[in-house]
DNA sequence: TCCGATTTGTACGTATGTATT
DNA sequence: AAATACATACGTACAAATCGG
């Protein structure tokens, strides 16, 4: 038996650099390899190391210098959340040092408002699900998450019982159960506070304190484009601090 | 005379494909010409517009559909204004609807303490100018920006009168007079309140209200990856709202 | 200051693979 | 099954930036 399908070639060798870079980086020298030495190395032509090369440095890992050469970017390595791409929340927990939990609130039907059916596509009442969810990191919650879907995209209401298979990610429930997989999502970022959100003082136990979340509002939408979750995402920065490198936009 | 510099060929594409998309696109019909239609419209090679649709794809304008076709993404069309890459405060308060304006709260030199020695790799101790500005989106305060650089980028003491000649952006300045181009920044996302920050109930005009802020924490790099500007960004997300297209970090 | 070596950037041609219709 | 359209990969050539002599 051999592997059903293997991942393409520059994928392969991004992954190789990464390890490469992991596992040789000692904090001094950054330079890495010339392209033409990666060639060798792995036995694959230039350009392939290149796309390889390039999504590293997309991802801010690595830079890229004409004439000089590709060095690790010391900042990235230390950058603990990537706030693109996108990971799991289970996975951020852990990236910032805590055990992470998860409490599910409840999931029940609903109809969708305006923003909601805006958001996913949909007509105003039509039928949705409520998922609410918390996160916790060393036991105490990090983040609150609320996600709506259509109900019209499970192929029988009984599919909702086994969202509980799932904890991790409704992402997974609805890839495996509704063949609908997130892709990429369009967030808007901004901030809340408790005093604005009731339900996030009973939640974070903020008692009488205010406090300021961060409030990732999602679409998530699947390969063909088409939206599948609309999510609000109340983050406690104390917990899960996002980092970003981030291009200027000067004109070329 | 003719153009001193040509950008590079792939960057005309680009640019010539987003006007295209801008001005074609009436909100319905999102298919792009294909690849092969692209060569013949703008007379290069496969693998330039290829170069120039990657390039679109990665900052979430289109999207990529292997037998199907490159796609104008709507979500990226109604996006105001992008997390990354980033653009001038002026910019985005005009791109968020609202008449922009500066006002320079005061600059003066100071000395590292641990975080900011540790941001911009001085030693603590040793001498920075501190510049604080407050940007307005008609006439309202939306955002607060401390800046910090070593005073060792100036040539001489007096350049920093001509600071008032830049009041757009300290990067300006720092490539003008100190041959500094910030080129990426490092950023941490998080949040506060102006109860944490007693000078935001000020700068904001907030009484006794307590509101949240996004507190972006930059670090400034030029072409050299060294750090120029360390930045402390508040910003009254009821102005400014961030948006970002993000990819999901499923393992490919 | 200039030259050459090094290294990445850009661009073309070509061929084949894979997903979609 | 065939046509379409993007993805991947190889080879090649030259341009542009950097650096040392």
């Amino acid at each position: 038996m051999k592997k059903i399908k293997s991942q393409s070639l520059s994928e392969e060798v991004r992954q190789e650099i990464l390890n490469y870079i992991k596992t040789s980086y000692d904090g001094k020298d950054n330079k890495l390899p010339t392209e033409e030495q990666f060639c060798e190395i792995l036995g694959v032509s230039r350009i392939t190391i290149r796309t390889a090369l390039n999504t590293l440095a997309n991802d801010g890992i690595i830079f890229r210098r004409q004439g000089k050469g590709t060095f690790i970017n010391p900042q990235a390595v230390s950058m603990k959340v990537q706030f693109n791409p996108v990971s799991l929340f289970s996975d951020m927990i852990v990236q910032c040092g805590y055990k992470p939990g998860i409490k599910l609130l409840d999931s029940h039907d609903s109809t969708a408002d305006r923003e909601i059916a805006k958001a996913l596509e949909i007509s105003e009442g039509d039928e949705i699900v409520v998922a609410k969810k918390i996160f916790l990191a060393d036991e105490k919650p990090c983040a609150f998450c609320v996600d709506y879907f259509p109900t019209s995209l499970l192929k029988s209401p009984a599919d909702l019982k086994l969202m509980g298979e799932y904890p991790n990610s409704l992402f997974d429930f609805l890839d495996a159960r509704c063949g609908r997989r997130v892709e990429w999502d369009r967030t808007e970022i901004t901030t809340v506070t408790n005093a604005d959100h009731p339900e996030l003082t009973e939640h974070f136990q903020c008692q009488k304190r205010i406090k300021s979340f961060l409030l990732l509002d999602c679409i998530n939408f699947d390969g063909n484009d088409r939206p599948v979750v609309y999510a609000q995402e109340y983050i406690d920065t104390n917990y899960i601090k996002f980092n970003s490198i981030r291009q200027k936009a000067y004109q070329n």
